[in-house]
DNA sequence: GGAATGTATGCTGTAGGCAGTCGACGACAA
DNA sequence: TTGTCGTCGACTGCCTACAGCATACATTCC
């Protein structure tokens, strides 16, 4: 039922069954409804979503190619399901990407645009004293949205957005717990793209990356893998009927 | 012909109908049948492909997802026409990732790796000499792929070859004009990653990548933008039959 | 003659349906 | 009891059909 959105991230325009069938599938991937590796039977999807199988088949298309489902051919789709080693690849990948934006940023820095990463970063430091964690994680994310799309490479942009969107995935609970310091870290990345020293600022970006990088392999390290790979094939439990 | 990769990732089995017809779509832009901006119209490609519209329209949402094409709601699948700006940034993001897998290569380099490089390496140079465009291109992309994945970095790797993919489709004509250069940059590239030193290495890959880059430009500058954005709409000469 | 509106046409987006295929369960034999 | 084979169910992959829509052309009015 419904077809309408929640209205999770602005959708601008939800144009196509497909687009806004993929926003919802997504969100039902990050915020755990659907687990890794768990079978996405499309008609069941269909079902939910109030929508033919067609529109979920191409949202399935989309997010694989993203990487967030696994197509088997013949099996359909699965929620991937990340590896600890994949995880750590993906947070290495999006360290150097974002270092390499806010090297970028750093050599041609707008005024304009330093102006709102110092409001971001205010508010988020704010949201980190009141406990809002929420609040937080949101202009976490802006702020480094914002400081990729100071890069003036819109190839760059893209490809860090997506790779932060999984890495957000993947370690959100973490992100929590050094919110503190990671404000401060985010202040003096600022400092430094205002004053146009690429290399301080692509410095403090990688440590604080690498920093990010760090908590998630020890909380990993400190709670083992605790989903096994989840079973292949998701069965009904079998209608007994006659 | 062939739907070999470039060995990039090695596709077994073209199980399903959309794969191939995704590879034959890819194919059909690479060697430029399909143009810059033209308009994927479905039924056609069914037509020609000999399959109905759904693995059609499957394999463009895939497409989509990697940059070959654009989606426009409601008006369906255009290819990809990139701006030289936006070649020239993903240029910039190729050299990033490549300088970084050249970097981690070096890291823990391996006897077997290096020997297959070496070979790589020697096959191209002779497809060089011999004048042998084809089989040096072939060459190139294959060394590089193989420097990539000796990253031992999955999702470094994967990035790398489809930005690559894409970087080739730009750039191919001006490729060879710089072969033998080239090669002789590759093997002080092994050299480095033999060595282990991984600073060097890195050098060398953006040194070299870089200078893509730049012959890019130049040959871009020397023969300014022949194509105009396309017209958004490709209409049919309309049927005057009666 | 120019502009606005009506009409025709092709395309996309979506729905529904059928066949092939894979996995699982149960029966039979050793 | 254990291993192997046959049957069944379910899901995917693909095809066909229909509705909505955007564009271009023709006509009519000012």
């Amino acid at each position: 039922m419904l077809a309408n959105q929640g209205s999770t991230a602005k959708i601008v325009r939800p144009t196509t069954l497909r687009e806004s069938v993929l926003e919802r599938i997504l969100e039902l991937i990050i915020i755990g409804s659907l687990k890794p590796g768990q079978h996405l039977v499309e008609n069941e999807l269909a079902d939910n979503l109030g929508v033919s199988r067609q529109p979920v088949r191409e949202a399935l298309q989309l997010l694989s190619g993203e990487g967030w489902v696994d197509l088997r051919p013949g099996h359909g789709a699965y929620v991937h399901s990340p590896t600890v080693e994949e995880a750590d690849q993906l947070l290495a990948v999006r360290t150097l990407l974002e270092t390499e934006s806010a090297r970028l940023a750093a050599r041609n820095p707008d005024k304009t645009d330093i102006s709102d990463l110092r409001d971001i970063c205010n508010r988020g430091l704010a949201a980190c004293v009141a406990d809002d964690v929420d609040a937080a994680v949101a202009a976490n994310s802006e702020l480094h949205t914002a400081v990729v799309n100071m890069s003036d490479n819109r190839v760059l942009a893209d490809l860090t957005s997506q790779v932060a969107r999984r890495v957000r995935w993947y370690h959100t609970p973490v992100a929590r717990h050094r919110g503190r310091a990671s404000w401060e870290e985010h202040a003096a990345l600022i400092d430094a793209i205002e004053t146009g020293d690429e290399d301080v600022a692509a410095d403090i970006m990688r440590r604080h990356t690498e920093h990010t990088r760090q908590s998630y392999l020890e909380s990993r390290a400190a709670n083992p893998v605790e989903e096994p790979p989840a079973p292949i094939r998701r069965r009904r439990p079998r209608a007994v009927s006659g």
